[in-house]
Order: C-alpha cells, then sequence, then structure tokens
DNA sequence: CATGAATGAGTATTCATTCAT
DNA sequence: AATGAATGAATACTCATTCAT
C-alpha cells in the first residue's frame, strides 16, 4: 500500500477533493466515462497538477477505493453491536442501508461499479472483497446470536442467512427499490423469512 | 491472423459472431475494455468489415443486448410452468441459475455488465429493465400459486419474497459462490425462509 | 480521352444516370461532399457496379468533365451567329447565362466547382480551359464586330472587354444576383459600358 | 522532422502558425485536401497538439476564415479614402488586387476556395459575405464620387458598375490573367467603360 | 451485368501522461 | 506546488476499391 492505514495526509485536502470528485464521477457515468481531465476541471485545478497528487489513473482508482473503504468501515462501526438484541441489531444494518440508498446513494453506486471492476482489476479486489467478507460476516453473527437466543428461527443457518439478508440490499439497489414503501415492504418479507415463530408473535413483523 | 472459419459469410452469421466474439470481450474486460478492433481480430474479418454489418459501437452494443434478450427469453420459456407443483416450479428456476453459472457463466456477467451500463445509457434499458421485471414476474407468480396451495408460508408476501428469491441469485454471483456446495446451503436456507410448516413435514428442506 | 469524340456509348444510360447524379451531388455538397456511394444510391444501383461502369473516382470525374463539356458545347451553339447584329449576339449571350442561372443553375455551380479544382488537377483542367477559351473568344468575336459596325465604343478592345463581360457574369454568380432585376440592372451598366454613342441614341440601354 | 523553430509556443503564436499552415495547404490542395495531420506537420507539431490549440477541424476552417477576414480588412483600410478624387482611388483599389495577385496570390486562392464553401457552409458564409458586401460597397462608394464629381460617366449606375470593376478582378483570377500586361489591358479597358469623355480627354486611359 | 461482402489506408479526435518553466 | 504546452498510442469510423459468386 502506498497510504498509511487509516486516513490521507494531512496536506492532502487535495487528495480529498479529488477522490470526492473522482466518485461523482463515477457516479454519473461509470468507470468507462471516468476521465481525469474532467476530475482535474471539478477539483479546479490543472491536469498536470492532479498528476502531481496522483501519479497515474492507476493510483487514482486506488485512491477512490481506498476512500470507500475508509467510508464504508466508519459507517459500519458507527454503531455499537454490542448489547443490543439482534433483532435490534439488523434492524439497525438494515436501516443503515436504507439511509444509505436515500442519504448518499452515490456510495452504493460507486461500490457497484467497483465491485464489478474488481473482476477485472486485482488492484481493486484487494480493496472490495475484505470489505464484502465483512459485510456478510457483520450479518452473519447478527443471524447466529438471533439463533442462540431464540429470535430467528432455530433452523436458521446464519453463513447462508446473511446471504439472504444482503441479497435483498442487492435486489433493493439492482430493482432500484427507491420508494421507501417498496423496500419497506422486501425488509418486512425478509425478517418474517428469518424470525421465529415466538418472535412474530411478540412483534409486529 | 486468424481466419481459419471463413470468408464471405452471410451478414446474419457474421452478426451472430459479431455479438458473440463482443459478449465474450465484455466478460473478459468490462464494457469499458470493449474495443470494436479487438472484436474484428476475433471474428478474424477487419474493422472496415465489422462496421458493413454494424454500423456504429452503439448499434454493436444494442446487438449484444438484444442478444442477451433473446438467450435470456429462451432460457426462460424452456421449461414449462403449467402443471408443475408451486415448489418444483421454484426448485426449476434455481436449478437454471445454478447451470447457468455453471455452464454459461459469461451469460450473468455480460448481463451485469449491461445492467450497470444501463444506469448511464438509456439504449441498454430499454433492453435490460424488461428482462428484470419479466424475471421478477415469474418469480412471483410462482410464488403467489404456492402460497395459495399451501406450499408456501401464508403470510409470504409473493412480490417481496420474490426480491428474496432473486437476491439470493445476486449475492451468489456478486459474492460469487461458484462451488456448488455454497449454492446449495444458500438455497437451501432460502427454501426454509418460505415454505409453510407443513412442506417443511413433508419434504427434506 | 477514353471517350469517343462527342457522346457516350449508346447502352450508357447508366453513364449518363451516373453524371447526372454526380452533378446534384456536387451542387449539393461541393467536390469535397462527393462520394461514390452515394451516387450509386441515387442511381439505384450497388457500388460495385458502379464501378463496373466506370473504374476509378478519377474516371468518374473526368467523365463529370466530358458531360459538361457537352452541354456547354451544345448550349453555346444552340443560337445561331451569323447574321444577326452583334448588339443582339450579346443580348443573346446574356440571356442564356441568366436563363441558365434560373432554369438550371447547377450547370454553374458545377462549372465553378470544376474550374476550381482544375487548379489542383490536371485531368479536369483539360476539359475547363479549352471551355473557357472558347467562352471568351465567342464573346470577343461578337465584341469585335460591334466594334467594326459602329454599334460599340470605337475605343472598345474586344479581348479585354470580352472580360468585363465575363466579370459581370461571374460576379452575378459569386454575389449570387438571383433576382432578376438585380441581375438586369448589372447587364444595363455593362451594356451602357461598351455601346457607342451613337448607339445609345437609337436604344433604350 | 520539421521543428527548427522551437517547442512550447504560446497559444496565440501556434493558432497564428496553423492558421498560415491551413491557408498554404489550401491553395496547394484545396479544401477537399485539407488535413489536420498535414497542417501539424507543417507547423511542426504532433496532431495532438493541434487539437490542444484548436478542438475540431470546423474550428480551424473558422480560424482560417477570421485570419482571412482580418487580412482582408487590413488592406482595404490601409489607403486612406478621404480626400483623393475618385479616379485615384479606384486606381488604387485595382492596384491593391493586382499587388495581391503578384505579392500575395494565396490570399485570393484562399478566398476563392472559401467563397465556394460558403455555399455549403453556413458557419463560413458568416465571414465571406460580410467581407463581399463590404468590397462592393467600397467600390460603389468611389464610383458614386466619380459620378458626382463628374469622374465618370454621368449615366452610371454605381451599384451596377461596381460588379463590373469586380468583374473585372474575379475574370482576372479565374482566367488566371497572371501576366502584368494583360491584366493592364484588362483593367484599361474598365475605365474606358465608365470614365466620361471629360475624364478621357484629360487622362491617358 | 450485378451484388453482398471484404479490406487497406486513411481521418479526425481522445486521453493519460510528460516536460519546461 | 502549479501550469500551459506537448505528445504517443489509441479509437471509432470512412471511403474507394476489390473479390467471389
Amino acid at each position: 500500500m502506498t497510504h498509511p492505514p487509516s486516513k490521507y495526509q494531512p496536506t492532502d485536502d487535495r487528495k480529498r477533493a479529488i477522490a470526492a470528485a473522482a466518485r461523482s464521477l463515477i457516479v454519473e457515468k461509470g468507470f468507462e466515462g471516468l476521465r481525469t481531465r474532467e476530475i482535474a476541471d471539478r477539483v479546479g485545478i490543472n491536469i498536470a497538477t492532479l498528476h502531481y497528487h496522483i501519479p497515474t489513473k492507476e493510483a487514482l482508482i486506488e485512491l477512490v477505493a481506498q476512500s470507500m473503504k475508509d467510508d464504508f468501515m466508519a459507517q459500519s462501526m458507527r454503531h455499537p453491536r454490542t448489547g443490543l438484541p439482534p433483532l435490534e441489531q439488523l434492524q439497525i444494518k438494515v436501516d443503515q442501508h436504507r439511509e444509505t440508498r436515500r442519504d448518499n446513494p452515490e456510495l452504493l453506486l460507486v461500490m457497484e461499479e467497483m465491485g464489478r471492476r474488481a473482476r477485472h482489476d486485482e488492484s481493486i479486489a484487494r480493496y472490495i472483497n475484505p470489505m464484502r467478507a465483512f459485510w456478510h460476516q457483520q450479518v452473519a453473527d447478527i443471524l447466529e446470536a438471533g439463533v442462540a437466543d431464540g429470535t430467528f428461527r432455530a433452523d436458521l443457518d446464519p453463513w447462508a442467512g446473511a446471504y439472504m439478508v444482503i441479497g435483498v440490499m442487492l435486489a433493493s439497489s439492482v430493482f432500484r427499490l427507491d420508494d421507501p414503501e417498496a423496500l419497506d415492504r422486501a425488509v418486512s418479507e425478509l425478517l418474517r423469512a428469518i424470525v421465529s415463530d415466538r418472535t412474530k408473535e411478540h412483534s409486529n413483523v
């Protein structure tokens, strides 16, 4: 890695601005429409200056990947998992996703673009795959806890169930369920599908 | 030179070959790596010849979209839906997806690429969106029939459940669950999540 | 020359049609916009067929040049010069030009295009230059006869005066004096400039 | 390579050099033979550099049109019109044209090419038409003054006469009267055609 | 005679990257 | 740090011409 563990260098407001411009450009036109010159324009600098900060386009894309990872991890960590009951934890995860879709949809779009690009670009895969694994693990952990305490079905396979949970989120992205009610309807069904009968009696899922 | 097949082919054959070459190239390098010259090389023709058959790159991409739609529809229609019990119908759908992933994975990869590109390219969206809607509808119909005859949970929402089913397929693509056992495990959980208790008693889900 | 003295070959309705299509295309888009394919389209034949009749584009342009020359000579010869008084002969020349501008303006446009092209293309110059020389000679002859019989100024230099006459026609093309009255006004001035005082007294120039 | 002058020139200098190269190329090969790559070669720069300074070929042609207009206006304004007698003013105009033909013939050739192109290209017409109108107006003004002060024929129509004057210049271009004596002969006739008898007595026209 | 298919050599334009200042 | 100018290597597309049938 060319970057120190967590954040960009202090002086690098520039790098942050570049990453932000790149991300918004990826949202608008996809990776195939990403042009260094346009990024420089949006940041308000010369291309030569852009290349002074980031030597190559590959490095630029890695910068974006890094910035995505930073944001993703920050969001994942925001809410404490300890102590809360599993159903609530899952609810938080789902709500977070919904909020991101509403308030910061470009995060998901860029993630999707990068995920696809990771297939042909190992340097991106290095960032994306751990994020996905981490995501799956978090959900699987919640499900496992929920099975243990009887919140979720006893026959629920946490590893597999996590893909189901994640799948609904993916589907809502791919099928553009931007309408909150539509998303709610899908999430409600997801919960009915995994909670135990006991939980169903006591909640309104 | 790569011209073993033959010179002077009718346009329709050439178009088929061009679409095939384009698809495999999209699989390998993504849309952003699609070059007309490389397609021509793979087909074994001159670029000018390529342009003789397909005037512009946009037309080429539409050709690919059309070919995808043709394949998708052909596959969707292959198995009869009438008469079979819902669980079996769903099983067939899932198996089909699994088989496609195994025998013809490029179909799914190209579909994913096109789906993403559809976001910025209306001419692609015109092909992709109907396919997705059709896919969702087919699954929802099966679920609805299964709820009606008691195969699936009485409280299953077919519309939402369809996204759950599709979501698992999407997740298996995105997370690359290429191992058949892993896929089985995910599918088994999916079925447990939607079948009724009565069905659970009588089958081995 | 590849062509027999005067006309195209008998069977060559095709050649005539090709020349006509080429000429109208030159009018619309200039030489730089002349495309063999488009000519073929207008004639209603395949490009390969076009090339069967006319081997190269250069030959095509020569064909056009030849057809121009044929038309030009035919028009120049249409009216008898013998016997008529010089003023009337000049009037006829001018009227002919006016009629051509009105009824067949493309003839003049193509001529202008070819004249320009002749500068860089010797094979065209071979056709164009004789036509121009002939044109000038015809006018100079008329003027000379008019000076001899007192119709035109005694100090009129027929050779130079011919350029003046021709110049007005050129200017009316270049400045697009398409309005008949405007053209009349220019021609009237031209006549006043060359006729003798005696003629002025007896006519209404 | 043809790079003797120097690398890294300011845009304005480059643009001037590009316009000059384009003009000489138009003279040699006509508009249809104008190739961006060849212009770049003559200027001694890379094609990409050419496009850095002038984005498109269309813009290049407009640049040429602009440079033509600049030169034309500069020349038209060089000699003062105020105070001089009309005959002398006209003489200056004609001499200027003769000089241009001798010292800078490419100016006239490019002008002719542009005039022709203006027929199919509105963006050129915007430059050419005003220049022509200005030219005609200047000559007409001189003639009008000459009629008023008795230098020219009392029955001379300045508007029409201007086309006659211009026509002789056009004819000398089209018929390539490059020989100074030939041009003189034509101009002398032109003057005889428009000056009054009184003027004829006092001058040697 | 006619044509569908094929092609070599261009043709303007683009883009990431580099250089001189 | 920053920038105006420069460039090599593409990139989609064009066009006159040829070939096989």
